[in-house]
RNA sequence: GGGGCCGUAGGGUAGCCUGGUGAUCCUGCCGGCUUGGGGUGCCGGUGACCCAGGUUCAAAUCCUGGCGGCCCCA
């Protein structure tokens, strides 16, 4: 089913497993319930841990744009003009300046930071804030993945002296993301996009591509560096040690809800979600397994390891009794729970548990004295077995191409290409498929594909979301 | 950007072509008994034709538009 039919599969999980309710009658638009917002919550604070370690603090700037703001910068607004909704009313009058509803936050941050900035002591600054952005895509929209409001927008924001440590910022900003996707086990390429590709306003993009389970490459994370393009326009100037004035240099990277479709969509199965310990809502539930006459012994077992374990883990027990415990298991297969201890009166009986691993879908008995050593293993080895397995799968999907007439869809295609746009737009109308730009942490003797000249740049090329 | 398909209970569906019967079946949900180590079984109940116009004696069914969903091509 995932992999027959992608789309469907990832439907129906998001609504069966109770992360979003799909039904919101705006197209692009949907409701995050209970479950979702739990798995959210944990990948927020993943980022947030990780951003603040690196110096960044969180800010929270307004969801509306004055239109002036919006249009200083020119290459900005005409990348984003067609996408952006506007607020043209307030009640029932007309507004006299037009308010948007940010596509991306750059123009509502930039004309307040050139008030706090003055001199090279308040340099570099880092910011970052998680918010809404909406968007008004006319290609069809998909839950988390193509929407018209993106929900956590994580969008980070530097300031910097210099072009070099704007440089520098670059590489921290993929060391940041790099270690945050190895957090939760989503593999990635990183690509710089082609010139036509960049973001609005950019000197250039480098972006974080993965793979899903249909063989589309998904953009899960981009890194701009925007030189001096915004500040002079927004006039962000700083005084520096001799006294005059320069504009500052700068970078911004993001990551939105994608984060959460790659992580349902790349660990998942057929039965469903398969969570990682950190970023589960829960990391064991148990289960008794209740028969009238030792209903007692189970329970009394079942609550001791609950107090056993409720320091170590998130933990829930499930006393449901108008299930049974086969629909239980499907149950919490279906949310993703790493580990599921069940406890019947035979466990009872033996001074065992019995375990079960939602990753590799084992189960195992344990005695009750090996319990904890065991769940911590078992811990570590999920997150080894997920993420090695999901690298695996990308890796096995990259392919190394050497005629275009080879470049095939449903994979990553690494070719040769010199760098010039005209090679890289000729690759895209040959096959179809979109240039994700050049691998920068792999380089290759070769000649391009296209114009034959000589090169040791590698491009990857695939069919994108 | 271009083309095609679709919208029926909470979910999945039959009926639509060729207008007219009490709108089908599965699942879920509620109540009861039963069962309980992989979706227990039986009985009873609940619940739907996307919206607005039009054609017609009569529209889930035909026509137009809106909203929403899906697929293919560039």
């Amino acid at each position: 089913m995932k992999r027959e039919n992608f789309s469907e599969w990832f439907n129906q999980i998001l609504e069966k497993a109770g992360i979003l309710d799909i039904r919101y009658p705006v197209k692009g638009l949907y409701v995050w319930l209970p479950y979702g917002m739990k798995i959210r919550e944990c990948v927020i604070k993943i980022i947030k841990e990780i951003l603040e370690n690196h110096g960044h603090e969180e800010v929270l700037f307004p969801l509306l744009i004055p239109e002036d703001f919006l249009r200083k910068e020119s290459e900005h607004i005409r990348g984003f003009e067609e996408q952006v909704y506007w607020v043209t009313r307030g009640g029932s009058k007309e507004l006299n300046v037009k308010l948007a509803l940010r596509p991306t936050s750059e123009t509502a941050i930039y004309p307040i930071v050139s008030l706090w900035i003055k001199s090279h002591k308040d340099l570099p600054l880092k910011i970052y804030q998680i918010v809404n952005v909406f968007r008004y895509e006319t290609k069809h929209t998909r839950p988390l993945i193509r929407l018209r409001e993106i929900t956590t927008f994580k969008e980070a924001h530097t300031f910097h002296r210099t072009f070099e440590e704007a440089e520098a910022q670059v590489k921290e900003a993929i060391e940041i993301y790099k270690k945050f996707f190895d957090r939760i086990a989503i593999p990635y390429l990183i690509n710089k996009r082609p010139d036509w590709d960049k973001f609005p306003g950019a000197i250039y993009t480098i972006a974080f591509d993965t793979i899903f389970p249909d063989g589309k490459s998904l953009q899960i994370a981009t890194i701009h560096n925007l030189g001096q393009n915004f500040s002079k326009p927004f006039n962000i100037k700083y005084e520096k040690v001799d006294g005059n004035f320069e504009y500052v240099y700068q970078t911004c990277y993001g990551i939105s809800d994608r984060v959460i479709a790659s992580i349902i969509a790349i660990h998942g199965d057929d039965r469903g979600l398969i969570l990682l310990p950190e970023i589960s809502p829960y990391q064991i539930v148990i289960i008794p397994i209740i028969y009238k006459e030792s209903r007692q012994k189970v329970l009394n077992k079942a609550w001791k390891i609950y107090n056993l374990l409720k320091e170590k883990y998130k933990i829930y027990i499930d006393l449901r009794e108008d299930e049974t415990p086969g629909s239980k298991f499907y149950y919490w297969e279906m949310k993703g729970i790493p580990i599921r201890i069940e406890i019947g009166p035979r466990d009872v009986d033996e001074g065992v548990v019995t375990i079960f691993r939602r990753d590799k879908m084992e189960r195992i008995k344990v005695r009750d004295e090996d319990l904890e050593n065991t769940l911590k293993d078992m811990m570590n080895d999920i997150y080894k077995n997920l993420r090695e397995r999901a690298w695996k799968f990308l890796e096995e999907n990259v392919v190394r191409i050497f005629r275009i007439e080879d470049i095939r869809e449903g994979y990553i295609n690494e070719i040769s290409l010199c760098g010039k746009d005209s090679c890289g737009r000729y690759i895209e109308e040959k096959t179809g498929l979109r240039v994700l730009g050049e691998a920068i942490e792999k380089k290759e003797d070769g000649y391009c594909l296209v114009c034959k000249e000589r090169t040791d740049k590698i491009y990857r090329v695939a069919k994108s979301y």
